[in-house]
RNA sequence: GACUCCGUAGCUCAGCUGGAUAGAGCACCCGCCUUCUAAGCGGGCGGUCGCAGGUUCAAGUCCUGCCGGAGUCGCCA
């Protein structure tokens, strides 16, 4: 159980034997470390409720709270604050069980759900760039969470796999090469099972085609025609297309494994297009769907509305389908073929708008309750400008260009840390250096972990909602709140452990506090069920984030001041070796969470 | 023009349903490796919370107005 929550049950119990709701016995940890662990700010609130006098109140709760042995120290200060500090003992015996639990302490679900969660949308023939990178990260991140706490998840990639840029590429390639079979009408045979363009080909016509529609209307026609032809399932750009679509995909799966992102579901556009003219003509009869300025629509503007929400359009004038159709579609397949109870999307917050409209359309024609569609949006990635991060040229970073950035950035940085004998005075130092030598395969692994996980932390650790500035010099200087000191501190732990092993400082045993940095990192332990309920909640990573450097922190604290393999009082060593293996596996834990695992050592 | 998000320390950002002395990290200054990884630890410096009103016992937080920035607003995604 969470211990807040805990608290506040005990809290909650002394206010309803004094006739108040048990709600106002809410318990939080304390603003103000240095007079109390914890606080209940209730007694203002059920004074006001009841109009009485708050610290009158808050005496009554507080003697009754002061006969309980678990409390150290009862106060009341201020206006009418109840200051709670637990016992030692209390705290030693939450520390002991939170050690035996293997999910030391973490908060679970009530109910289990069923959930799809769509944190992809990369483009066929389009290399991943920037854009993709926050979607990627919270996406998994939020993935990884919801089946953490027990629920049923699937990812999906959600493919712009189809529509006009298809036609635009077919044609470009029938242009360069009209010989291919793809492109012969009479053509009966098999296709060609080997891809005829490469996928650096591909890449690069694909911004040649739709430049050269852009400027040429006759050149757009033919896109615009190939793209029905398509549709309507003509064999050879069918089978064309799948090349683009198997090579595309084998592509991506590559640059999102960079990161340590995958998928449930390799499901895209392509797949729901089967669906949406059945879709339409359903919603159409049932007068949902109308006609207006020849196209074919949704209204979903409300009377209440503040602004005002244009009609999600499901046919163009022109007869062709829109993003929001298929998403509509995308919503009838997974509620047919997954049964999600819940829809999450993670997509930029500039499609708020988009997404309000296809969540009301969808509720409006009876296919997914709207409460149960969730844009969960993130801010923008922005340069050091303020503004959306652009390369100097002013064009947009790939991925793959932005991954490697911050590996060589690592690269420096590990080179330091392993050839510092000539910078550093002391022979001891020397002999770390010298005793964490390692392989190339090793010091590989440790630069991509440290590199990805320097990249995660810094979006994650930022609340989803905001923009945040994304300074490659700040965050590869890889100090203070940042990925690598949260690696670094569970490389300690697992150092500091194996050398206790090594040492003979025998099995780890009962907490025993002993000193305030015991104290505080335990404190600090206990507060992981509480991140974990908040971040699931409230679809927000960043709780998780600032748990973690909490904890780093306290045990860095910890760390300086308390001996561990050398300590001479046995039970203290067994049981510091309790606290810094318990420190490590929960920073293990939510480090997979965030998708940033620690490397062996550093 | 309408609507949305934002404006907190020199920089990058937290701040939960209003509550105590507004917190981190970086940068800067001082100290700490003959002892478990110094990517670390301790200490210091630094804020009229954009501006002006209002509600409240209590406002960074709620309301109104203004200033400044970003974004969205029917056939792109």
């Amino acid at each position: 159980m969470i211990l807040t929550q805990e608290l506040s049950s005990i809290v909650g119990e002394a206010f309803a034997a004094e006739g108040f709701d048990a709600s106002y016995g809410a318990v939080r940890v304390s603003d103000r470390a240095d007079l109390a662990q914890f606080q209940c700010n209730g007694a203002l609130a059920a004074a006001k409720a009841a109009k009485a006098n708050p610290r009158a109140v808050g005496e009554k709760i507080a003697a009754r709270l002061n006969a309980d042995i678990r409390f150290a120290d009862v106060a009341l200060a201020g206006p009418g604050f109840i200051n709670l500090t637990l016992t030692d003992a209390a705290l030693n015996d939450r520390a002991n069980a939170l050690a035996a639990d293997e999910r030391l302490g973490a908060w679970t679900a009530p109910v289990r759900e069923k959930i799809i969660i769509d944190y992809g949308g990369p483009n066929i023939a389009k290399p991943l760039h920037v854009g993709h990178l926050r979607s990627a990260i919270i996406g998994q991140c939020l993935r990884d969470l919801l089946e953490f706490v027990g629920h049923d998840v699937k990812g999906d990639i959600h493919l712009g796999d189809w529509g006009l840029p298809m036609g635009q590429l077919i044609t470009e390639i029938e242009a360069d090469r009209p010989d291919l079979p793809y492109f012969k009408a009479e053509f009966t045979g098999p296709y060609p099972v080997e891809s005829p363009i490469t996928l650096e080909e591909l890449e690069r016509l694909y911004p040649k085609a739709s430049a050269a529609c852009k400027d040429n209307p006759e050149r757009a026609k033919k896109a615009r025609d190939a793209t029905a032809e398509l549709q309507k399932g003509r064999r050879g750009y069918r089978a064309l297309w799948q090349h683009f679509v198997t090579i595309s995909c084998a592509a991506i799966e590559r640059e999102y494994a960079d990161l340590g992102v995958k998928f449930d579901l390799w499901k895209g556009e392509a797949d729901v297009d089967p669906l949406i003219a059945p879709m339409v003509e359903k919603l159409r009869a049932q007068g949902i769907a109308v006609e207006d300025q020849g196209a074919v629509v949704i209204n979903v503007a409300r009377e209440s509305d503040k602004k005002e929400y244009p009609p999600l359009i499901l046919y163009k004038s022109d007869g062709a389908v829109m993003y929001g159709t298929t998403d509509l579609a995308t919503i009838i397949d997974r509620r047919d073929t997954a049964h999600p109870d819940r829809i999450l999307y993670v997509v930029d917050g500039r499609q708020r708008d988009h997404f309000e409209q296809v969540f009301r359309a969808a509720d409006f024609a009876g296919i997914f309750p709207k409460e149960r569609l969730e844009h969960l949006w993130f801010g923008t990635m922005n340069g050091k400008d303020g503004r959306p991060f652009k390369t100097r040229a002013g064009g947009v970073l790939k991925l793959q260009q932005l991954i490697s950035d911050v590996k060589g950035a690592a690269e420096v940085r590990v080179r330091d840390m392993l050839e510092p004998i000539e910078f550093r005075a002391f022979e001891q130092i020397a002999g770390n250096a010298r005793s964490r030598s390692m392989s190339d395969d090793e010091a590989e692994d440790v630069l991509n972990k440290v590199a990805i996980g320097a990249l995660k932390f810094a979006d994650l650790s930022n609340p989803r909602t905001s923009d945040y500035v994304f300074d490659i010099d700040r965050f590869t200087s890889f100090e203070g709140k940042t990925g690598p000191y949260l690696h670094y501190a569970s490389v300690r732990v697992r150092s500091v452990l194996k050398k206790a092993q090594a040492a003979g400082a025998g099995a780890p045993g009962s907490v025993r506090i002993s000193a305030k940095e015991e104290r505080d990192l335990v404190l600090t332990l206990l507060q992981f069920g509480e991140a974990v309920k908040d971040a699931v909640e409230k679809r927000l990573p960043h709780y998780l984030c600032e748990h973690a450097f909490n904890l780093a922190q306290a045990f860095s604290k910890f760390y300086a001041a308390c001996r561990i393999v050398d300590e001479a009082d046995g039970s203290l060593r067994a049981s510091r070796q309790t606290l810094a293996s318990a420190t490590g596996r929960q920073l293990d834990l939510i480090l997979d969470i965030l998708g940033m695992p620690a490397p062996e050592k550093m």
